[in-house]
DNA sequence: GCAGCTATATACGTCATGCATATAGTCTGA
DNA sequence: TCAGACTATATGCATGACGTATATAGCTGC
C-alpha cells in the first residue's frame, strides 16, 4: 500500500528531472561557486528550498567534473568549513549551449500540450 | 571508459523525463486508445519515433492503471493481435489537470533559464 | 514456410534519486 | 565550556525508472 494513494495524484518521478543540472551549469557560466552556494541560487529558477536534495547536487557536481564539464579546487584562506569551488570548462560551455537548444524544444513540446489541453476544454464547454 | 566521452556532450538522463506520461494522459483524454497507437501519436508532441521505448510506454500504462488513472480492457472482435485498450478515469482527468499546472511552472523555469543565458551572451558580446 | 509487421509483456543490468547518516568547522547563548 | 544550530561536503542503502534484449502471438505477402 502506498500511503499517497488516497491523498492524491501522482507518482513523483524525478521532480527536478535533470533540468537543475543545466541550471547549475548556467550559474557556473557566470562565476565560480561552491555547492552549497549553488543550491541556494537554484531558487532563482523557481526551485523550492528543499525541492532538490543537497546530496543530489553534490553528487551531480562530482559527475560533471568526471565528465570534464567543470573543474574543482578547495578554496584557500577562508573562514569556516572547506569549500570545493567549481569552475566551468570549455566543454561545459558547449554542453550548456547544447542543453539550451534542447530546452527550447522542450518548451515547444510543453506549449503544444498546453494548447491541446485548452482546446479539449473549450470543446467540452461547447457541448 | 564510457564510449560517448569523446564524441560529445551529455549523460543522457531520462530523455522523455516523464513528460511523455502526461502526453499519454492527454491523448487518452480525447479518446480511448491502445499502447501501440499512443506510441505513434506521441510524434505530435515532437517525439522522434524511437525516442521513447515501447516497453517504457507499456510499463507506464500498466502503472497508470495501478494508480487508477486509467482502466483497460481487451478489445473484442478485431483483426490482428489483441489490443489492450485504455480509457481515462475521473482520477486520471484530475491528474492531468494537476500536471498541466506543473507544466506551466516548468515552462516558466525554462524561459527564465533561456533568458538568463541570452543575457550572458549579449554581455560577452559587449566586452 | 518464412520474413516482416502489429501488439503486448517481462527479465536484467544500469543509473539517478531521496533519506539517513557521517564528517568537520564556526558561531551563539546559557 | 558545552550544547545546539548552521555551513559545507560526502557516502551507503533502498527504490524506482529506463533501455536492451527477448518472448509471445496473430496477420500479410511472397
Amino acid at each position: 500500500m502506498k500511503p499517497e494513494r488516497n491523498q492524491c495524484l501522482v507518482r513523483k518521478g524525478n521532480p527536478g528531472e535533470r533540468f537543475f543540472v543545466v541550471c547549475l551549469l548556467m550559474l557556473l557560466n557566470e562565476k565560480t561557486a561552491h555547492g552549497y552556494e549553488l543550491a541556494e541560487n537554484l531558487s532563482y529558477f523557481g526551485f523550492e528550498t528543499d525541492e532538490i536534495n543537497l546530496s543530489t547536487i553534490y553528487r551531480n557536481l562530482r559527475k560533471m567534473e568526471e565528465d570534464c564539464l567543470v573543474t574543482s579546487f578547495w578554496q584557500e584562506g577562508e573562514q569556516g568549513p572547506q569549500k570545493r569551488v567549481y569552475e566551468i570548462t570549455d566543454r561545459g560551455k558547449k554542453e550548456l549551449e547544447f542543453w539550451t537548444e534542447m530546452l527550447k524544444k522542450r518548451k515547444t513540446r510543453i506549449e503544444k500540450l498546453l494548447a491541446r489541453f485548452d482546446q479539449q476544454n473549450t470543446k467540452h464547454k461547447g457541448d
